[in-house]
DNA sequence: GTTTCCTGTGTGACCGTGAACAGTGAACCG
DNA sequence: CGGTTCACTGTTCACGGTCACACAGGAAAC
């Protein structure tokens, strides 16, 4: 029974047939009672009788009523929908968060509005984000980890609830992030524990928050055990760029260690490192970060650092909802990381 | 100079700081013409002298005017959105398809609502496409390349301008596709060719478009070499159903060579091997299907089929346009996979 | 018995835009 | 010179909801 499908052409004397979709003066006509009454119902007004309340619910299933949100929008000024700012929607981290985010703002009814970013230029992302505005998102989620868009996102006059992923520090009024000076800690320790001294550390490319907060944990904890920490390698998040800089590493006096700040370019690191005859973890140990789902299944298995992206992502929508009003219960603003020790790490020989 | 900074309290006489953003009628009279022209003004009405242009975009950079658009939806019942539903959005291939997708839509003007299925269910299913309904997206692309999901689809009165992604059939009025059995008998000439005659298909579950047709392509090209193709196990595209195929064909007597469904599942099927004292590719070739970015760095190089999600993105938004009515160059339906050859395949010893 | 309050409902205005239609004046035409 | 056409602009209404307010009638309070 389609409601668009065409009623055979009907007998004159009868109203024409309604091509729009019935409307809530359309539904209290039905009911016999006034649009307002109708409101009422959509919008679950206490004092009403339970009688008429059902009256109207029976119109409203009869006519296949369901409330145009333009219309409400227009008058209430507020949409039902989030904004999510992205840079890199295909590495798994944010895909994942914003898978999250989506399961977490459907199920508190709202709708998630997605904007690209497709370059770091102030008018990229002043575009994306007007769009966003113009569409009336209520809330707006940066999963944009990159400092220039933080930068920007702070001089600009957005009025606007936010919460930004993976911000640079805690104090950030709207930030929300994995500990990852933590975790690089973490990554770090473990190496040292086993016993590495000559450590070197694959970072992330210039400019992005993870990158920097992961030299620091580096930087810190190298530092703590009175280690020099200043053998930083700057790799692109690629397998590509870990396998480069695996070669290169191999050219010199190579370390016994190394902590890579994602799985893909610890990845990168072990194929240069097999393609010369050296064995993971027998000649090098390697630190991952990020526990992407392959990383148990690489030759060999991946010691890494695990990041909870759903965790993140649930979090930043519950957040956002504590910001427009929505009462949720509210979760930490920091997610702490977790060493996964597996088979790619070992005593140096 | 923001916007919504409040003015410092005004002397009276002044008219009241409006704290709502500027609208048409306001333009209108900054500029003194009347509120049609400033809409004609903003839609490029060609009737327009040119003076009277000038004085209305003047006025509209003055009070910083934004269109409503839920004022315009209402009226044009147009939104601007595309609404994208997915399933998976955390795996390489839609994730990728999105970010392609998002970033056409935008260029053509359009804003990206994104709903998730939680469940094949299909009151998860009509819950989501009703939320998007709801919000009045202007057409539809479907990145759920479950069955399911599709026969949904089909019986449900959905009149929407659609696209449908990894359709099952190029019969099929709105699917897009990459030629999956093509890929598929692709991967498997290879392993041919090159001498083997135990061959294995690793398969995606039941249920989804992929799994089947790859097997169909591995069935087709099996019987056009006159060899038996029952060998089919199943996976769930994780590595780790990957792995745990890869122990269960080494109990028996195993093939000496196996075409994965994807890329994930043949990196646990090598990791399995591996942990058998087993070599790829001399005990065993495997070829695997997407060509995912790390798939260069496995240990060995996987042999793959790469499949063009970008393209496919940026296709369906095309597609899908056209039948919108926006004019944009039309594509063809299908996207045609091409073979890598990396180090993961060799002849039989 | 009147006043007050509360429950349940209706009336009319309004949100910001676009469409239909109307009006104005100048140019053109026969 | 009067009528027609055309370029340009204004007036009015509709879109589908919500909000502020009014109002009827019964219960409770005085």
């Amino acid at each position: 029974m389609t409601v668009n499908s065409e009623p055979t052409p009907s007998s004159a004397g009868q109203p024409p047939a309604r091509s729009r979709s019935a409307n809530i003066r359309d539904v209290a006509k039905a009911a016999g009672v006034s649009h307002q009454t109708v409101s009422r119902v959509i919008n679950g007004h206490p004092s009403l009788r339970e009688s008429t309340r059902q009256r109207v619910l029976d119109a409203m299933e009869a006519l296949q009523f369901r409330p145009n949100r333009a219309a409400r929008s227009l008058v209430t000024s507020r949409s039902g929908m989030i904004g999510v700012l992205v840079t890199n929607g295909t590495y798994f981290g944010p895909a994942s968060t914003r898978a999250a985010i989506e399961s977490a703002a459907s199920t508190a009814g709202y709708l998630v509005d997605t904007a690209t970013l497709t370059s770091l230029e102030e008018t990229a992302f002043k575009e994306a984000l007007g769009r966003l505005v113009d569409h009336a998102v209520e809330g707006l989620i940066v999963l944009a980890p990159q400092e220039a868009t933080l930068r920007q996102l702070a001089h600009l006059p957005v009025k606007l609830p936010m919460v930004t992923v993976h911000s640079t520090s805690a104090a950030d009024d709207h930030g929300l992030s994995v500990d990852q000076v933590a975790g690089a800690r973490l990554a770090t320790r473990h190496l040292l524990e086993l016993g590495h001294r000559s450590i070197a550390h694959v970072a992330g490319p210039d400019g992005w928050v993870e990158s920097n907060e992961r030299i620091r944990g580096f930087r810190t904890e190298m530092a703590n055990w009175g280690l020099d920490s200043s053998w930083i390698v700057t790799g692109d998040w690629t397998s590509d760029s870990g396998f480069r800089i695996g070669q290169d590493l191999l050219a010199a006096d190579p370390p016994t260690a190394v902590f890579s700040s994602n799985d893909q370019m610890a990845l990168g690191l072990m194929h240069a490192y097999g393609d010369r005859g050296l064995r993971v973890p027998e000649d090098i140990s390697i630190v991952g970060f990020d526990d992407v789902p392959d990383a148990r299944h690489f030759a060999p298995p991946l010691t890494t650092v695990r990041q909870d992206f759903d965790e993140l992502g649930r979090r930043c929508v519950a957040h956002l909802l504590t910001q427009l009003g929505v009462p949720v219960q509210n979760a930490p603003r920091t997610v702490v990381p977790e060493l996964i020790v597996r088979r790619s790490t070992a005593a140096p020989s």
